[in-house]
DNA sequence: GCGTGCAATCGTTAATCGACGATAGGCAAT
DNA sequence: ATTGCCTATCGTCGATTAACGATTGCACGC
């Protein structure tokens, strides 16, 4: 896998000063697909109220998480993995915890894409 | 099908003046159903590409919509069908034909309820 | 009435999703 | 090194989705 590794005292390091976020077009077949995939992402209640729980720092660490939903941990991680190549998460290891935050520059791009239609 | 059935010169009629759109919670168990339900309708990219043709009134007519995708016209048919029953997207028979064309009730409920995530 | 053209529905198939239990892997104490 | 905890991955199963062709159902012109 291609996660983070570095540890930080809460939850994901601080952004990696978002990169080419303005430069993206917002329309055209690959704005599309992109909107697309980011939708799809968050189109089941289990990763909306994961997303949710993230932006109120409610719960950070997998465990967490799992507590707060009625799934099986398996199904969860499983949301968490949806999520995370959708650009709309970060994890950061925390000694034998894992932690999640929201991904900044995947949510601005998802409400920006979602806010021109 | 509880389609409206009242034709118009071009689309669809003049939206039934928005009902209770303020009184709609933004938060909770319920708008997470309500996102996600949302989110998956534009969670393909061939929604994704009706969704703006109509927005910027390219193409009402189905047939225009079919000639428009690389897609057949039971599976264009499919799509629109999803996303009427999402609330995206309004019909109205004009003659033998169908007018399609956004419903921005439902567009505006989505983007309210992405924008405060 | 009778064909004609347009769109929705039906029936099928392959692929994907969602959920779970079981298993494997990694890290920190012991 | 061993143990215990936490998370990711695997394997499976049923349900859902996406796509198509074929069929049905309308609304109009003739």
């Amino acid at each position: 896998m291609e996660s983070e590794t570095k540890p930080d005292a809460l939850c994901c390091p601080p952004q990696p000063t978002y990169p080419t976020l303005s430069t993206l077009a917002l329309e055209g077949a690959e704005a599309d697909d992109e909107l697309a995939k980011l939708a799809k992402a968050i189109g089941h209640p289990a990763r909306v109220r994961i997303l949710r729980m993230l932006s109120r720092k409610e719960a950070r660490v997998c465990s967490q998480i799992v507590d707060e939903l009625p799934l099986a941990q398996s199904t969860v991680s499983e949301h968490l993995r949806i999520l995370k190549d959708a650009g709309l998460v970060r994890s950061s290891q925390d000694g034998p915890r894992v932690g999640y935050c929201i991904d900044f520059d995947g949510l601005r791009r998802l409400k920006a894409l979602v806010a021109i239609i």
